[in-house]
DNA sequence: TAAAGTTACGCAAACGTTTTCGTGTTTATA
DNA sequence: TATAAACACGAAAACGTTTGCGTAACTTTA
């Protein structure tokens, strides 16, 4: 790579100082105008731009944002990231995207790279492993040093930092009633395992409206996918059961996706048979026979709102008040309930 | 943010002097072991951390490269992303990523940013509107400074860098051949306007087949989709036409699934009355009924050798033998062309 | 005991920028 | 004509780090 042009280069080009450049380029009244337009043309043909570590260092601001999600290959995480991005790029910010890979120790590292001085302030969803073990520790020592945090969607309650996410509860609540609405008695739960916040909120949700609906809980109707064993079959387990459901509620789209896989290779009629709902983060459920009514999750809105709470976090270093700002879902009602 | 702690203060903390401390901290034996120890544990229950801006600028390296694509929400993009941070990661590298959003100023703009001294390299992928105008300006730029850039996907062949492209004559190829082989005589081809590279290499892909197998080509059977207008509604008229085809072959996975749905809201039999492939980049083949056959892309794989490339040309600034490294396809057969 | 060597540290430059302050020269004011 | 103001520029510090070199003080060797 070509060496780039310095204020130096060009102070010892015109004999000047580099304070001299570095005011003219800035059109100051302090350098002659003679001198002035001399300089500047000479570095528009040089394509003079300031080297952005040098500003960086000596700003001690960075004007980029670390992002860390858990996998990148995920509708809904590119969703809040171009929503991150979008904002972000607004006002002026860049955005580094690491990916902790599910990982705790990933996570750690990603973090200890990104907070050495390359970012102004953190995005992240949590890793499974992190939400499985509930070792916070790396996020206490950010907190303690008052480093701009949001964590999004996957989150830490008891965390003091701003956060955002998806209105989990309330997404599963008015599925679940929507199933009830249209006659269904026996609703199945597809989750994942508990330490899943997401999962477990959604199965509060579901709770809820059976609750509120005067729907008995089943408890065998609630199946915790085991992420390591195979998708397919637990789900077939599931809808072979003896007390087999009318009406699934999925906590996410593969998962849904995969039940009506399965329901329709065993002759099921859908929905008056089995009505499925699934939790959206892609494009399968518009395209599957029949296609799947679902909570849409405005993974683009939650970027944009994590983006701003941490950029007014890094701009004014207020008072402590942190937020949590809930994006609420809404229902896309498609043939998989509707008939 | 509290201010992070720096060999300044470790120093006026022990009295003495800057370079001491660095020295220390680097476990020199310029440094008596007394001292030495005192700085290092002191340094380490303070949480000491080299600041990274500091040490890029000291070093001219920043480790990081800088990615450009069209979009990240997609699933294609996403999976390059996923291996070229995986890959830049192994090797000690961070991923900064932008986003043009298919348009030649943003693009313009963040290549200008990213080169500010940000990153050490760029990966792009071309924006559609840089493709429509063919104004490589930027391009040519970054070129004649030796700036370290691959290009991958959309690419510009003419230009002097590192390439790397996926095989999508060959894809197209083979999918024609496919179609051709479980006979299917009226093969259209659901594509891009011409402009968009990859659209025109499958494009030649499939024009190749359809020679080699001694099947006149059909002008009136490529349809090339004008993105501005519905989808939907234009790929209606293409199978509505008068010469309906009885096979097609589309350049991505979204047309395919809507050409899918299309001949099945007509009554078609798939893939007896109509067969169809796509090119994959999601997961929605899957899930269809029937599930598409499709090309698979390798997108991580992609990412893996553009940062492959990408590094080895920063770190050995060799002789300017510049690579175009081109990833195959495979066909993956599904029920949409499988009776 | 003088010369040579070793030990343990500090100085200063370098990376590239901005900005405050100082200063010499010129111009305007009384 | 002396004094004040305006002009045009330079020096230097600051951001945080690394590292080659210089140099005291002390230790070893002859």
């Amino acid at each position: 790579m070509k060496p780039r042009i310095t204020l130096k280069k060009i102070a010892k080009e015109f004999g000047v100082s580099i304070s001299t450049v570095s005011k003219a380029l800035k059109d100051s009244h302090e350098i002659s105008e003679d001198v002035r337009e001399r300089i500047k043309a000479f570095a528009d043909f040089y394509n003079y731009k300031p080297n952005s570590l040098a500003l960086q260092l000596r700003n001690q601001k960075t004007s980029v944002i670390g992002v860390i999600v858990p996998e990148i290959v995920h509708h809904f995480f590119s969703e809040v990231i171009d929503g991150v991005e979008k904002y972000a790029n607004q006002k002026g910010y860049n955005v580094m995207v690491c990916i902790s890979n599910e990982s705790y120790n990933k996570e750690v590292s990603n973090i200890s790279v990104l907070t050495n001085g390359s970012v102004d302030g953190l995005i992240i969803s949590i890793a499974r492993e992190t939400q499985e073990t509930q070792n916070f520790k790396h996020f206490e020592d950010l907190i303690k040093d008052d480093f701009p945090l949001v964590l999004f969607d996957r989150i830490i309650e008891d965390l003091q930092c701003d956060k955002v996410i998806i209105d989990d509860v309330g997404g599963a609540y008015k599925a679940t009633e929507h199933l009830i609405e249209i006659g269904c008695k026996k609703i199945a739960l597809l989750t994942t395992q508990d330490y899943v916040s997401v999962g477990a909120l959604r199965k509060e949700g579901y709770l809820k409206a059976l609750v509120a609906n005067g729907v008995t809980i089943d408890e065998s109707l609630i199946y915790k996918i085991d992420d390591s064993k195979n998708l397919y079959d637990q789900i077939e387990l599931l809808i072979n059961a003896s007390n087999s459901p009318d009406a699934i509620l999925a906590v996410n789209e593969i998962y849904a996706a995969n039940a009506l896989k399965v329901a329709k290779e065993r002759g099921l009629e859908i929905p008056n048979d089995i009505a499925i709902i699934g939790f959206t983060s892609g494009l399968i459920s518009e395209f599957t026979s029949p296609p799947l009514t679902s909570v849409v999750q405005h993974g683009f809105l939650m970027g944009q709102h994590a983006a701003e709470l941490l950029i007014n976090r890094i701009e004014h270093t207020g008072p402590e008040d942190f937020q949590k700002e809930v994006i609420s879902t809404n229902l896309k009602i498609r043939k998989s309930t509707l008939n």
